[in-house]
Parts: structure tokens; C-alpha cells; sequence
RNA sequence: GCCGGUGUAGCUCAGUGGUAGAGCACACGACUCAUAAUCGUGCUGUCCGGAGUUCGACUCUCCGCACCGGCACCA
């Protein structure tokens, strides 16, 4: 028996899960269920990164210790896997003992390598921007460009991983396995990457409390992401189930969307290599979901309601949707106007109206289902049409071709469609054509069985759906034509997906709710710390672009007493003209910065949310007017 | 500014060095078992622009244009 082991990245809590999520895991849970139903044994990991300093830095804000707030966190992706049918056979969590006892044996055994080593780490620090600056941003002076403060010279000790040393090894494998890093461009791009030379990496942080501490020095702390690759072995387990292990690994594919390759492409197989492991058979990655056109932001407010989405047209038309309009690899434009049309088209016209029929011509005209006694024309090209379509599906299905699978399974379909109106059933009822009738029946009752398997690994809901209608009680998997018994009771029919018009809900896109604030009693501020905030009005005078940036706007602003110089980051919605002798809000106290050379001596205040409003007073007041 | 992607029928997208494709939408016809469904037929294209390579380019190369994304920048 072949086995199957395929992994979602872990997800990290300190956000809750989007549409790139769900389309991540959807997109591998078709693969397990697709290898579940050839017979292949199969083992499916999702979970969740609960480590890091952001997770830290996001529960402290909530006022929750790290673990409690991942407590709160994970269940929401749990749920939201559990409402997306996702068949996972493990979710792990990095807080997880199995898992931090398989990580420690893998850093004891990377530590044995010999190519992980200590190195000073040192540099110019800044406090306030908490992060060490660049050479090149480093003046005579030594001070911060951004605050004008002294920098601090700080040495820290860190521990690397020698990835330098597996350049050529990497090579190799990506040149002798070709479909290693799949598609193509991103293999492409990886192989361009290798070119310009592979530095060690730093694999830990003296500076992070929450995480796991290294086996060989507990002062330090795994560095997330190096924590978060070895969880693909630490939950088959690497340390803890033997067996398990050694059945699975390595991985079939580890499945991701395109911005996390170079971690499973370069730095985990080197890993790997360190400690002599095999490697993964295929890192494959998946392009980003847009939503009308646009990147998806959660600050902009551009996001995918699934949830109303999945309500309106069920959690298969959902599915059915991203794996049928979305050609794996290439970016996809999430619109619920195309939903709309997929589920009428394809899911309410042409499948489940044939469904519908081919029920109703049988409970009108039979007691159970006939037997096959009178072949005739085209059911043989109907049959062969199946056995093909099983065998199309499984190239596409390689090639992680989900669109084209689908296409595949829908050309047949409608071949069944046309089977039904070529042979004209519905004229068969008399006496001495009844046997024939019975026949083409059983015939498009099987090829909607064996479409109620093909479709299994899409929109699992619908095919237990098909084969419940047709009398099936227990879910039959086999693609080989002829296994539909005969004198099974055939239900009612009720339509699978029943037609949805549009006019109805023509007008539901208000959803008033931005991005939600989570009005937090912990976020309320005091009257005394509002106060310290001198809001002014000012008068744009001068309006010009700053060079090398896109978003910038040099502008002298005149506040009565005196005149100032901003920037702000309007220019994407703002000419520079327009503004000039525009009224706006002006924080006068803050502190001074330098952005792009330019000197800011306060922020103008607007409205930014999917577009850039400035703020002004609604009539014309004086210049210097206090704002509160 | 740097890096990357895309540009093919009204829409969403496939596609190949040799006379342009699918689905949806649309039009007409057939049928009436079915969810105003199904089946058949038809329809539109300077395959972004320019130059080059080639016997031949939508396909390869270069240059441009447009749009999109990432990074920098957003006080």
C-alpha cells in the first residue's frame, strides 16, 4: 500500500485565519481525501505556531500570558477547519509536548552535526526602534537617522546554522529532482536565489522568552521559524511514536501558498541534510488570493467574507469555487459574483439538475433500480467516458491542476446530460421500450455514482448527498463501472443545490463593520493621556513629491504662529496641487523625525482605512485652532 | 526606486514555432423527464504596442506601454 503524507504549514496564532488559510488547507485536504479514496494510506498535519516573539508581543497587549492566549486562539482555527470539512488526521500545536520533545531531539541531532555554531552577533543598536541599523544607513555621528539619538553598540550571542555549506548539495537536488519545488517559477526563482549564495542563518534569539529553549544552551531560544519547519516531523512523531514516523516521513508534499518557500525549499531540506534525513518529495506552493482585483489586507479592510459566502451557497459551492475558478500556482480573484455563477451553472444546472431528473424518471416509472437488460447506443461511449475521465483526473490531480480536474469531471457530466436527451428516456415509458428505459436509467444512475466518487475529494458533502439520493447506505468509493446494485431505493430527489437568483440579494454588500475594532476595556485611554495630543488646524501652502517614494508628500503647512514642514503618506491619493490651501488637522507635538531625508515636524490626520481621507474642519476656522 | 507577475472572444481564463480555444454571457432552434433546466447551432478576436530571430511568431529575444503584487517608504 502506498502511503500519503501531506502537511499545511502551522499556521501562527497571533492573527486569526483568513481566505489564504482556508484555501492553503482546503487545497490539501482535496490531496488527502483524493489518495484516501485510491486506497492510499494517508496521514493529513495541520496545526498551529504558537511560539515567537510576536505571539508574545500580541497576548501581552490582550493582557494574557502566552499560553492563555493561544488557548483562546487555536480553537478558532480548529473551528474554522471543522466548518471546511478538512479531514486532517493531526492538528499539532507547538506548545504541544510531542512537540518540543521531537524538537529537541532534532536540535540535539543539528547541534551533533557540527554545523550549527556560536558567533557574536553585533551591531548598532537603536532602543527606540528596537532593531539593530544597517551599515549603510550609519552616519560619522552614530546616531539613529529616525530619532537623532546615539546608537548603542551592542554584541549579542547567537547561534548559526552553517547553510552556506549546503549551496551546491541543494543545487544538485533541485537539478536532479525537477519537480521538487513546484511550479516551475517559483523553482525558477529559488534556483536564482541559490546563485547569489546562501549565508548561515541564525537559528536562535537570547532576546525571546517564548518558545523553546535550545538543548545545548538553554539561555537561548529556537529561532520561530527553524521551530516551525521541524514540526512536519515532530508530529508524525519523530520522538515520541517511532512507527508512525518512520511509515510517513518523509512527506509526500508539503503544501504552502508562494511566500514561504525559501524556508521549505532551502533552509529546511539543508537541515535535513545536516542530519541526514531524507528529504521531502515536493514543496509545492500556491498563489494568493485577491479579492476584486485587489491583495488581500486586513488594515485596508480588503478581506473574503467566507463566512456569508458559505451561508448563502454552502460550504461545497465555497470549495467548489476555489478549486474550479483558481488555476493552482497564479494568483486568483476571489469574487462572489463568479461563485454566484459556478453554483448555478455548474453545480445547480448541471449536476444537480441531472441528478433531479434522472430521479424523477425513475420513481415515476420504476419501483427501485432496474437492471441493465438492453444495451444500446451510446452507452458504451458513456462508460468508456467514465473510465477516461478517471484516468484525466488523476494526471490533473499530479499537477495540481484542480481547475482542470474539475473541468474534467464536469465535461462528463454533461455528457450524461446529453446521454439522457439523446436517447430521449422520458419517451420510454410504453410497455415494450420499458426494459430499454430501465437501462439508460441505470446507466446515468451509475454515472452519477461514479461522479459522486470522482467529486469526493472536492465537495465531500455533496457526494455522500448523490449517493444517499440514489439508495446508497454506505459511501461507496470505487470508480469501476457496473458496481450500482440494482433494487436500491431511490429517494425523492431533492435538489442538491436549488437554483439561487441574484435579485434577491442584489443590494447586501453595506456590511457596515470595518475591520472590527475589538473595543477592549484595556485599549481605553485616559482623559489626561488624550490631553497630551496638541491638535491644531493648519493651512497647506506647498505640496511637492518626494523622490524615490511612492507614497510621500513633502508639505509646509501654516499653523498661524508659525509654518511647519510634514510629510505624509498620501501621495497614492492625493495630487499635490489639490491640496494646496486645503484645511487640515495637524499634531503639532509630535516628535520629529526624518523619513527619506525629508524632516517631519508632525502628522496630518485622515481617515485611512480602503481609501485615504484627509480630515478637516467643516467649516473654515482660524489657522492654530486647537482641535480636542 | 528595486524585484516579480500579468496583458488571448463581452466576462473568467486555457493554449501551441505552422490556418486561434473552453466555460459563462448572448442569439436562434429542438425538447418538455428536470431546479425558467437540458440538448443542438451560431457569434465576436490587430492573441497589449514596436523591433528582431525564423521559410513562418499569439508562441522565442529585445525595447516600450498598461495593470497587478512584493520590498523600501506610510510619524
Amino acid at each position: 500500500m502506498n502511503t500519503f503524507y501531506i502537511t499545511t504549514p502551522i499556521y501562527y496564532v497571533n492573527g486569526e485565519p483568513h481566505a489564504g488559510h482556508a484555501y492553503t488547507t482546503i487545497v490539501s485536504d482535496v490531496l488527502a481525501r483524493y489518495h484516501r479514496v485510491k486506497g492510499d494510506q494517508v496521514f493529513f498535519l495541520t496545526g498551529v505556531d504558537e511560539h515567537g516573539a510576536n505571539v508574545h508581543k500580541v497576548a501581552e497587549n490582550a493582557g494574557l500570558a502566552p499560553q492563555e492566549y493561544c488557548d483562546k486562539m487555536t480553537p478558532i482555527f480548529t473551528e474554522l477547519w471543522e466548518r471546511l470539512n478538512i479531514s486532517h488526521d493531526i492538528f499539532l500545536r507547538t506548545t504541544s509536548d510531542m512537540h518540543k520533545r521531537g524538537a529537541k531531539k532534532f536540535l540535539t541531532a543539528l547541534y551533533d552535526s557540527g554545523d550549527v555554531y556560536k558567533a557574536p552577533y553585533e551591531g548598532y543598536y537603536c532602543r527606540p526602534c528596537e532593531r539593530f541599523v544597517p551599515e549603510k544607513e550609519l552616519t560619522d555621528e552614530k546616531i539613529c537617522p529616525i530619532h537623532k539619538l546615539p546608537l548603542e553598540w551592542i554584541e549579542e550571542e547567537n547561534y548559526f546554522f552553517r547553510l552556506s555549506k549546503y549551496q551546491d548539495r541543494l543545487l544538485a537536488h533541485i537539478h536532479e529532482n525537477p519537480l521538487f519545488i513546484y511550479p516551475e517559477s517559483r523553482r525558477n526563482e529559488l534556483l536564482s536565489v541559490l546563485d547569489s549564495g546562501l549565508e548561515d542563518i541564525s537559528i536562535s534569539r537570547s532576546s525571546v522568552s517564548w518558545g523553546i529553549s535550545l538543548p545545548f544552551d538553554p539561555e537561548h531560544i529556537v529561532y520561530v521559524w527553524i521551530e516551525a519547519l521541524m514540526n512536519y516531523m515532530t508530529a508524525l512523531g519523530y520522538e515520541t511514536d517511532n512507527e508512525r514516523y518512520h511509515t510517513f516521513w518523509p512527506a509526500n508534499v508539503h503544501m504552502m501558498a508562494k511566500d514561504i518557500t525559501r524556508f521549505h525549499a532551502l533552509i529546511w531540506p539543508a537541515m535535513l541534510m545536516a542530519i541526514d534525513l531524507p528529504l521531502p518529495k515536493q514543496i509545492v506552493a500556491h498563489g494568493w488570493l485577491t479579492k476584486d482585483g485587489e491583495a488581500l489586507s486586513k488594515t485596508r479592510g480588503i478581506v473574503i467574507d467566507m463566512d456569508t459566502d458559505i451561508e448563502t451557497y454552502g460550504l461545497d459551492a465555497f470549495r467548489y469555487y476555489l478549486l474550479r475558478e483558481f488555476s493552482f500556482g497564479n494568483d486568483g480573484d476571489y469574487r462572489p459574483t463568479r461563485l454566484h455563477e459556478r453554483y448555478n451553472a455548474d453545480l445547480a444546472n448541471d449536476l444537480g439538475n441531472l441528478l433531479n431528473r434522472v430521479l424523477g424518471l425513475l420513481n415515476k416509472n420504476f419501483d427501485g433500480i432496474p437492471a441493465p437488460t438492453t444495451p444500446g447506443e451510446f452507452d458504451d461511449e458513456v462508460k468508456e467516458m467514465a473510465q477516461t475521465t478517471v484516468d484525466k483526473l488523476d494526471e490533473h490531480i499530479k499537477a495540481f491542476a484542480f481547475d482542470s480536474a474539475l473541468e474534467t469531471i464536469w465535461e462528463f457530466v454533461r455528457r450524461v446530460n446529453r446521454y439522457v436527451q439523446q436517447t430521449e428516456v422520458w419517451t420510454l415509458a410504453k410497455p415494450e421500450t420499458k426494459p430499454r428505459m430501465g437501462t439508460i436509467l441505470y446507466n446515468s444512475l451509475e454515472a452519477l455514482r461514479f461522479v459522486s466518487v470522482l467529486i469526493s475529494p472536492f465537495i465531500p458533502e455533496t457526494a455522500e448527498k448523490i449517493q444517499k439520493q440514489i439508495g446508497l447506505t454506505e459511501f461507496d468509493t470505487v470508480s469501476d463501472w457496473g458496481r450500482l446494485p440494482i433494487d436500491l431505493k431511490v429517494s425523492k430527489g431533492e435538489p442538491i443545490f436549488p437554483r439561487i437568483d441574484l435579485k434577491k440579494e442584489k443590494a447586501p454588500q453595506p456590511k457596515a463593520a470595518k475591520p472590527k475594532q475589538k473595543s477592549k476595556e484595556t485599549n481605553l485611554i485616559s482623559f489626561a493621556d488624550f490631553q497630551k495630543l496638541d491638535l491644531r488646524i493648519g493651512n497647506i501652502i506647498s505640496a511637492e513629491p518626494i523622490e524615490g517614494a511612492d507614497r510621500l508628500l513633502k508639505l509646509q503647512v501654516d499653523l498661524g504662529t508659525e509654518k511647519r514642514q510634514v510629510v505624509a503618506g498620501i501621495a497614492e491619493h492625493y495630487k499635490p496641487d489639490a491640496l494646496i490651501g486645503k484645511q487640515v488637522i495637524v499634531v503639532v507635538n509630535l516628535e520629529p523625525a526624518t523619513i527619506r531625508n525629508v524632516e517631519s515636524h508632525g502628522m496630518i490626520l485622515a481617515a485611512s482605512g480602503d481609501t485615504v481621507v484627509l480630515a478637516s474642519p467643516e467649516t473654515e476656522v482660524p489657522l492654530g485652532t486647537q482641535v480636542k
